[in-house]
DNA sequence: CGCTTTTGACCGGCGC
DNA sequence: GCGCCGGTCAAAAGCG
């Protein structure tokens, strides 16, 4: 894990934010898993968070970004198994006084940092390579791709597609240089949302699978509002006494 | 039937 | 200018 940590340049997007994740294949995000009260309280307190950043005028905050945040806040080993719920409670527990907002910050200073230069463009792989004016060069008409915020994290996995709470669908695949391995391209299934990730295993490991999200979320995580439904309500009720 | 995946083609940027 | 490479498109196939 910790020969992960930190980012390996050899096949971390360089500028990017990276982040290392041993695990087997990831669990569907928050669920009741509570077994404690202070599981509860912290899982809780993480859970209200990740709402009020949803309802804030920040991006809502998906797993992905609430463990990305997390990691950026403050170094941290992560647990051989990653559920995204003590992910979750890492986040409230390593939060500032004000964890929502905050955590949502460290989110949007994280991506600042990740790499964009001042045409909004990231600084990619090896070269800085980065197009995505579309297959037939029509879509962006000629413009200059939007600002997108990347980051980029590895997973130890046999999974090569990791649940992270969103639906994406697969555009296309890449057989990549010097990689026996294919690179897939997904995209957010939400008509709204805009956000791409690209999957690829590495080369030097191939039990290693590495995630780079390109672009925020504009809507919010639909298992984690479904995750959270119960728990809001049982917070209503509560509330009342 | 609608959605997703697969896959070959196409396009633009970069290096030489 | 040319070839390589990465990213995207879009038609066809697959699936529930």
């Amino acid at each position: 894990m910790e020969n992960l940590q930190g980012g390996d340049e050899s096949h971390a997007l360089p500028g990017f934010p990276y982040f290392a994740v041993t695990s087997p294949p990831l669990p569907a995000p928050p669920s009741c898993c509570l077994s404690s009260d202070d599981q509860q309280h912290s899982t809780l307190t993480a859970l209200q968070q990740a709402a009020s950043a949803c309802n804030d005028n920040l991006p809502p905050l998906g797993p992905d970004q609430l463990a990305a945040a997390t990691t950026a806040v403050a170094p941290m080993i992560l647990p051989p198994v990653v559920d995204w719920s003590l992910l979750l409670q890492q986040a409230s527990l390593m939060a500032p006084p004000v964890p929502g907002l905050q955590q949502a910050a460290a989110v949007h200073q994280l991506l600042d940092q990740s790499g964009e230069n001042d045409d909004g463009e990231v600084a990619g792989s090896s070269g800085g390579k980065e197009k995505a004016k579309g297959g037939a060069g029509r879509s962006a008409a000629g413009k200059k791709k939007a600002s997108r915020p990347r980051f980029a994290f590895q997973t130890r996995s046999v999974n090569d597609i990791l649940d992270d709470g969103y639906r994406w669908r697969k555009y296309g695949q890449k057989a990549v240089k010097n990689s026996a391995h294919p690179r897939s391209y997904y995209r957010c299934t939400h008509h709204t949302c805009n956000v791409k990730k690209q999957v690829q295993r590495l080369a030097k490991d191939t039990s290693i699978v590495v995630t780079t999200y390109e672009g925020v979320h504009n809507h919010p995580c639909e298992k984690l509002m479904e995750a959270l439904s119960p728990i809001l309500k049982q917070l209503q009720f509560l509330s009342q006494f």
